[in-house]
DNA sequence: GCGAATTGTTTCGCGTGCGAAGCATTTGAT
DNA sequence: ATCAAATGCTTCGCACGCGAAACAATTCGC
């Protein structure tokens, strides 16, 4: 696992192009759906919940965490909150009493209800401008790039 | 519960696909720079920040914000730690006494030269990866994503 | 020259976001 | 059956990250 550490990589502003756009794209649409949530009188990651929520049910926290991409200790914090602001609730499941299943309460699907985009739409609607072309090469591009990511962090830390 | 409200947008996998990957390159490269930083002692902000001022010598508060992409609330709380740490100093400007200085001590200068990549560098080292060619596809719709973005942001909440 | 608008920074309150440690439950190995 | 390891979740302390409000210095309008 020692993975020869590439060399220097000589100049290619390319790479500075699209790290540059990535993040831009990335914190931009993080914002808008701040804005969208705020409007609703939600926070981001709680509309992201609530729609995960809508379409199955119940999940839980488990689930929800690998979903939104944070940990369970940051999505904890989240339902806490939104358990308090009334819109979920926490129920004990009978079969692995672990496990804790998150539902919407009334509130949270009339709220589900009201907001017509799920947060990823935002992105998707932006990205829905592109060519059909355009479209499948950044797909083909991407997925790989996340392919090989997931290699290196399965090999644990080998940067640097 | 009533009929999906479809917006127009047609079915294309691709989009999940592509929003997928680039949350996950993002959020985990963040995580990347964050174990690579701490091995130093420093969180992944501050490490930008170190980085960003190595080759200028100094920033004033607003110009370190717009170049990692923060508010200026959120960087007046960085540097403070920063300098709680003995890693920056702030200074008063003579031209514009409104304006902060902020320069790296002498340990901000020799963290500065003991961690060779700065943040950025991880994600550009994975990019690198990439065939010219797929870098240059890649590198062209990102920027006319971001740059449909900016367009769009700049026309004032337009989404919904 | 003078008050009003603007600009650069800080303060405040709140919501993530994380890792480490802790607790309860389940599973596995013997 | 028993105990150790694994799993699911919570708690804690800390560091962002933001918008709104406050404050100081500068510039603008006249």
């Amino acid at each position: 696992m020692r993975a020869a550490p590439k060399p220097p990589s000589a100049e290619q502003p390319e790479l500075d192009t699209i790290v540059e756009a990535i993040l831009y794209l990335y914190t931009e649409s993080r914002r808008i759906t701040k804005d969208v949530a705020a409007r609703h009188g939600v926070t981001g990651p709680q509309l992201a919940v609530v729609k995960m929520l809508e379409p199955v049910g119940k999940l839980s926290l488990s689930e929800l965490s690998w979903k939104i991409r944070a940990r369970n200790s940051t999505v904890t914090g989240i339902i806490d909150r939104m358990e308090r602001e009334g819109l979920v609730e926490r129920r004990r499941s009978e079969d692995d009493r672990r496990v804790i299943h998150i539902t919407l309460t009334k509130k949270g699907q009339r709220l589900a209800g009201e907001i017509p985009v799920e947060p990823v739409q935002i992105f998707r609607q932006i990205l829905s401008e592109l060519s059909p072309r355009d479209a499948g090469e950044l797909s083909r591009i991407l997925t790989r790039l996340a392919r090989r990511v997931r290699e290196l962090v399965q090999e644990k830390g080998e940067v640097e």
